[in-house]
Formats: structure tokens, C-alpha cells, sequence
DNA sequence: TTCTATTTTCTAACACTGTTCGACAAAATC
DNA sequence: GATTTTGTCGAACAGTGTTAGAAAATAGAA
């Protein structure tokens, strides 16, 4: 009776073998000339049956802007025991940031609508909101060991996120003068100048 | 003799027309749905005669991504002359690129790569670097008239650039907890704290 | 094994896209 | 009025996402 479970099993290989290629296609060539019928040669099936695993091209780019968000979050999570030090670790963060950006950047690209991706309904998936509260967690943790009072913490971590994305989405049109290795250490100093402002905070 | 000017002066407006039809299709329902066909149809022309006017689809995205960057140039130079406090000066500039990327969210995504738009090449107009100078400047007479030295304006000046912009595309794609009137109170907010940042920098 | 029944896959097509070619008409020049 | 230049369009090409129905492969029962 394992025969069916052995077919379930082929089944989400082609699933994953689709998500894969698409990926591929885009990391080498632009989301711009990603195509069903690009996607059905890689997997060397006909077009028709990627229609038997998505309902649309919109869903392989929805469940690959899943995977993005979930591997975000991992990400993240993952810098955090890296070291003790709570203004340490959010630099981590952002950096671990930017470098799943640099890594994944047809991921980044379908996760925030940039390189002529386009959803009609872009949904926001679990995971999303898990690196968020991660950010806020550590967030709160500096705030604690330096002895200050940061009010609206959701705001600073929109802040920070948004200076980060900023930054990423400006590197990734070439918009950055000096590139990324410029890109990368103007995020590092924008942190430490929001470390500052935020100590000083009491001063006002 | 005058027969020609007037020729050629009907040619310009058909131009115009052209980009003013893509603009309006661009903002009504999304970059996604602006078809030659489409743009065609609504300047009363068939599609062919597009490509009198422009050698390309493409073609047409750039003149907006240029007629976009003058815009945005102009709209920061106007607010240069509203105070003459320099750091109010900075928090107007922040406005005005908050405001006329809301005003011209078509535009801004034709500018920045956004809403589904790409470009083979994405070109940085002579307006672009405008923009970029009149912040520096204001950012310059910010920091005499505190009294600080700030090293590597520039950086200093993308910061800033990177956190509007950042704001602003994780707005229009929803992403900003709050929404509109929030995200453009964070701006304000962050602004501050570089500022806060930056007065501070010779206590480091 | 052989014969249904079911599931999986593909061929062919549809409506749409950007773009081009060659014919046609209008206008300008002589 | 005849001719050349200019402007415009119908039809078509190759490519896109997507679907319907035929063909093939596989499953279970005899």
C-alpha cells in the first residue's frame, strides 16, 4: 500500500522541481523573463502540467515569497545567539539582513514586489510578522541593557527595517554610490547613529 | 514658412499624449496593465503609430522615469525657500519626497523599479543627481548652523535618502503598520533621530 | 495476464502581449 | 495637376498565460 504514498511523494518533487526552476530562471535572468513554458522545459514537462501543481504563475511566486519570508525569519533567528550583546546582535541582524538579501535576491525581489514583480494581492505570510517581532525582541533587549526608554518600539523597528530595506532595494537598481560594500557599511553606520540617537533620548 | 512648426508642434502633443495615456492607464489600474493596445486606444491612434513616436515600450517608461526625476528635483528646490531654519529645511524635504511620491505613486514606481516596472537598464537622469545635491547642500547648512561636523556627507545624504524611500516602498506595498498617515509620521520621527545623532557625534 | 477505470500528461488552441512590414492615404513640393 | 514625401493603419509574427479535450500511462480487479 506504500505505492501511494510513493507517488505523493514524486508529486511534490515536480512541485518543488517547478518552484526550483522558476527560481533558477529568475536568479539568472531576471524575474522579467521567467515563463511557464521556460519553467516546463527546465523540468522537461509540457506547460499544461504545471497547471496540475499551481493554479497560476502568481501562486509559484506566492509560495516562493513564503519560502523567502520563512528563511528570513530563520535568519534572523539565527544571528541571535551568535553573541550576548544586544546592540551587537542587532547589527548582526541587519546585517544578516542585507546578506540573505545579497544571497536570494530574485527571493527579495518576489518578497517586496522589486524587479518587475508584481502581485495583485500581496499577502503578508506568517513569517513575515516572525522576523518583525524578532527585531522588536532584540530591539527591546537594548533598550533594556542601556537603560532606556524607547516609546513606540513598533516604530523604531519600522525605522530601522525600512532604513535596511531602503538601502537594499537603492543597491539592487545601482542607485548606491559606491556600490554595495558601500551599501553594507552605510547600513552598519545608520544603526550605530540610530544606537545614539535613541541613548540620548532621555536628553530631550 | 510656418507650416512646419505647426507640424511639428502637432507631433509634440501626440508624444505628450502618449505618456500622459500611460501615466493615466499606470495609475488607474497599475504599470501591469498599460499595453501599447491599450494606450493606443485611448489617444485615438492605432497601435503602430506608437512606434513613430517612440522606438520602444520601454522608450516611453524612461521618458517618464526622466520627466519624474525633474519633478521630484523641482519639488525639493521649491521647498528650499519656505524657512530659512536649516533643520526645518531638511524636515520640508522629507515632506516633499514623501508627498510627491504619494502625489505620483505612477511615477515613483517608474522612477524606482517599482509596482511591476524594470528596466533592461536602469538609467540615472541628470534630475536624479539634482535631488541628490540639493539635500546635501541642506544638509551641509544643517550642520554649520549646529555647529557639527559631519564626516562623509554624502553617506550621510543616502541615510536619509535610503529611510524615505525605504518608507515609502514598504507603504505602497502595504507594509507599513498604520498605514499612510503613519508611515509619513515616521519619517518625521526618524528624521529627528538622525538629527539627534548627528549633533551628538562629537561626544563619540 | 487481460481488461476496465482512473489518473497523469500532452497536443492544440484561445486571447492577449510587443513589434514590424507593406500597403494605403494625405499632404507638401514642384 | 503630377510627384514625392510623410503619416497612418491592417495584417501578421513570435511570444505570453491559460484551458479543453484527446492520448497515454498507470492502477486495481478478473
Amino acid at each position: 500500500m506504500g505505492i501511494k504514498q510513493r507517488r505523493e511523494r514524486e508529486k511534490q518533487e515536480v512541485r518543488q522541481g517547478i518552484l526550483t526552476a522558476a527560481r533558477e530562471i529568475a536568479r539568472q535572468e531576471g524575474w522579467q523573463s521567467v515563463t511557464i513554458r521556460k519553467v516546463a522545459e527546465r523540468i522537461e514537462y509540457s506547460p499544461p502540467t504545471i497547471y496540475e501543481y499551481f493554479e497560476s504563475k502568481e501562486d509559484i511566486l506566492v509560495e516562493l515569497l513564503r519560502e523567502g519570508f520563512r528563511q528570513m525569519a530563520a535568519a534572523l533567528k539565527a544571528v541571535w545567539k551568535v553573541t550576548e550583546d544586544p546592540e551587537q546582535r542587532l547589527l548582526n541582524m541587519a546585517e544578516a539582513y542585507w546578506n540573505f538579501a545579497m544571497s536570494n535576491p530574485e527571493l527579495y525581489q518576489v518578497m517586496n514586489g522589486l524587479g518587475g514583480v508584481s502581485f495583485d494581492c500581496l499577502e503578508k505570510p506568517p513569517a513575515a510578522r516572525e522576523s518583525f517581532v524578532t527585531t522588536q525582541e532584540a530591539l527591546v533587549g537594548w533598550a533594556q541593557a542601556r537603560g532606556v526608554d524607547i516609546p513606540d518600539i513598533e516604530g523604531a523597528v519600522e525605522i530601522i527595517r525600512s532604513l535596511v530595506h531602503g538601502l537594499i532595494s537603492l543597491s539592487m537598481v545601482d542607485r548606491i554610490h559606491g556600490g554595495e560594500p558601500r551599501a553594507k557599511e552605510l547600513i552598519h553606520r545608520a544603526m550605530c547613529d540610530m544606537f545614539a540617537a535613541w541613548s540620548t533620548r532621555q536628553e530631550e
